[in-house]
DNA sequence: CTGGTTGACTAAAGCGATTTAGTTACGATT
DNA sequence: AATCGTAACTAAATCGCTTTAGTCAACCAG
């Protein structure tokens, strides 16, 4: 087996600076653009000729091998005089020459690709921690490939088998539930999975907990309904026991009749008005919500404010994550922020850094902090009850 | 050159249906597990090997070639009898074989792969598109490199060569202006170029104009205020000649004092919400509002809020693109609706087109055609004027 | 004159498939 | 007995690169 302690290809030491730092760079063809002496035998370019190191090679009078080494500034390329070097880049230059990446990947066993798997490309949450990834990995000089599964356990099966056959090498799953024990370097982010292999960066959920619920507390808030996430979600669990945990800690109680369950697979704001209205049709008084996620809380909202209730004179809401369009709302979303395009970086770092130092040690968790956001959504509690507050204005 | 008509790989007959359909298959393993007698030579199988084709081959004491013409299913295989093939397959299911993709794409010169460039993964817009090139790609069995350039030319100039060298079958660029011209076939959303070899996906600006235009002018809105796209936008020009083009159909002036533009290239809400300022700061009268993107009409609202104007019932104000988080504010954003799912969806449909089937002909445009979505943010105008208008209820 | 260095390259194996052009054995035909 | 046909495979080239182990000539030291 290959040792995967072998630096980036084609990092040299050139002075010349690339536009993305620090990447593995495909040869900078550019460098002695000077001096280039067409050599005894010039190959004759065929129209739809590909430019390989071969043709290269015929065109120069050299051989593939001598090109292969200066090209990649291989330390064996050191006794070639500058001359010859100089020529080899110039031509290089001159057919605008990239090597082939896959012929190369075959040979010396590494794709500089990642494979990520997430349940939606198009939802907000996702869409901010895959922003994180790609920034992080296209800095590296890897490329990545998306496949989203939309929670359907079929593909979720598959996805990670068709990436392994494309040899990516390293796998970031996002918000999924873990089976598979992969041959590679595993990332979860919120995966909450012990599973051999996978890193896991995951929220501080019993701070996030903290931090929402005594928001609400200090407002005064006492009858708090709760939306929790679905079945599949990988958070659902964790973060309902972190926030069993706080109100315990603070002396509220959960009502069981506040509290209600997203259902259906398609995230959408629809599914937390659904389930808002329900709760409302209960008649069951409260004064605050706390939602599993922003996208929950802005149908909450929207259906609190059909039954004539004010958000947040007479409900105050909490959603949580933090996505951009919490901050555009109307009322602003107060919500708990996870810091999701810095876990998308960080799950990059993670599985980078598991692929380079290929070493047994890896971490099995990182934890990242949460922040309370507090805009425009919640407020001091009056005498909070549904059937009561309808038309008063306390803030 | 290798003709592009050939079918994608592994195709076959097999009743075994895939969970996503119709995808060139990675040779489903599973077909013949019965009679599977390990053969006098069985290969020993070390630790950390790879299952290779030469391995199976070693294994049933075959050549690798006519365990390749079995597994792919050649017509050449046809003649070798069912109880070779049978062992073949249930070796290869046995081992858990998945041929090397960078093997056989070097082989083969088709790597399944299509490459994407974008501004930003994180937006609503090109998230929608994304999502609608995704689902396609996938379910056609290719996979995707994306690139997003957050408008930077060293990088829309880079990351197409990045892509080329790694061998993908074709480009989907979106909303990012086209200098370049490609071996492969090139699909542009929101292009707009002129390009040899790329194919334009676009919205009929001019519909969209007269759609917004004429709900607005109906309402009874004159005096309209606009927000223009960022130079650097694909959109920008067309959008803004096809509104001029429609204002002057309806009789409708357009005036210099209420036509700004957007600054900034990290799209926000914020730099709707600062253009919207600084026009209320002119005090120039107008009871409508027509935004480049569902964003900035998002900031724009803010900004009325904040001036004590009311939306809709001061000022009524028209999206586009229709986001997802359009539906969701509150008042609802009314919008002009890109079809942007579909219009990914029709990009990917067409550069697999025009990879399969390899004619010089191919469509230089398709224009798709957009809706008005009509939802809170517009209403009837009063005597509308921002000075007066300010504590009126005419909704 | 011999042997050792060094400088400047190159041959060739190999990565893991695909695919064309054979080869071999065997039974059937002429 | 020679030929043919067919069934059942296989050899080997190839895709485009990397990389190790040489090769070969020139120069130098002893």
């Amino acid at each position: 087996m290959m040792s995967r302690t072998s630096q980036a290809p084609n990092e040299c030491d050139s002075s010349k600076s690339s536009i993305v730092a620090s990447r593995p760079r495909l040869w900078e063809t550019a460098s002695a653009m000077s001096k280039q002496k067409d050599n005894g035998t010039p190959a004759v370019r065929h129209p739809g000729q590909k430019i390989s190191l071969k043709f290269l090679a015929d065109h120069l009078g050299l051989s593939p091998a001598t090109v292969s080494l200066v090209m990649n500034r291989s330390a064996v390329a050191d006794s070639i005089p500058k001359a010859t070097q100089d020529q080899i880049f110039a031509a290089a230059h001159k057919f605008n020459y990239r090597p082939n990446f896959l012929a190369r990947s075959l040979r010396t066993q590494r794709t500089f690709t990642i494979g990520v798997i997430v349940p939606e490309v198009s939802e907000g949450y996702e869409t901010l921690v895959l922003s994180g990834i790609e920034e992080h990995l296209l800095r590296e000089g890897y490329f990545y490939f998306v496949a989203s599964h939309h929670h359907k356990p079929d593909l979720i099966d598959e996805y990670p088998k068709l990436l392994l056959a494309r040899s990516v090498e390293g796998l970031i799953a996002v918000d999924t539930p873990w089976q598979h024990d992969l041959s590679i370097p595993v990332v979860a982010v919120s995966g909450h999975n012990e599973m051999q292999g996978v890193t896991n960066i995951m929220l501080d959920h019993r701070r996030a907990a903290e931090l929402a619920l005594e928001h609400l507390f200090k407002l005064g808030h006492r009858r708090v309904a709760f939306i929790k996430g679905q079945e599949f979600s990988s958070d659902t669990e964790a973060r309902w026991d972190a926030i069993v945990q706080a109100a315990t800690k603070l002396g509220l109680t959960i009502h069981a009749k506040l509290t209600t369950q997203l259902l259906g697979d398609v995230p959408s704001p629809d599914l937390g008005y659904q389930v808002t209205r329900r709760l409302l049709a209960k008649h069951e008084p409260f004064s605050a919500m706390f939602a599993f996620n922003d996208i929950s809380a802005i149908g909450a909202i929207r259906a609190l404010r059909e039954k004539g209730l004010r958000v947040p004179e007479d409900v105050s809401v909490v959603g949580f994550d933090d996505i951009q369009s919490a901050a555009y709302q109307n009322p602003g979303l107060t919500t708990v922020r996870q810091p999701l395009r810095k876990m998308g970086r960080i799950a990059a770092e993670t599985v980078l850094r598991r692929i380079t130092r290929d070493g047994m040690d890896y971490p099995k968790q990182i934890t990242v902090e949460p922040e309370l956001v507090v805009r425009e959504s919640t407020c001091k509690a009056g005498r909070a009850n549904v059937a009561k507050s309808r038309f008063r204005k306390d803030c």
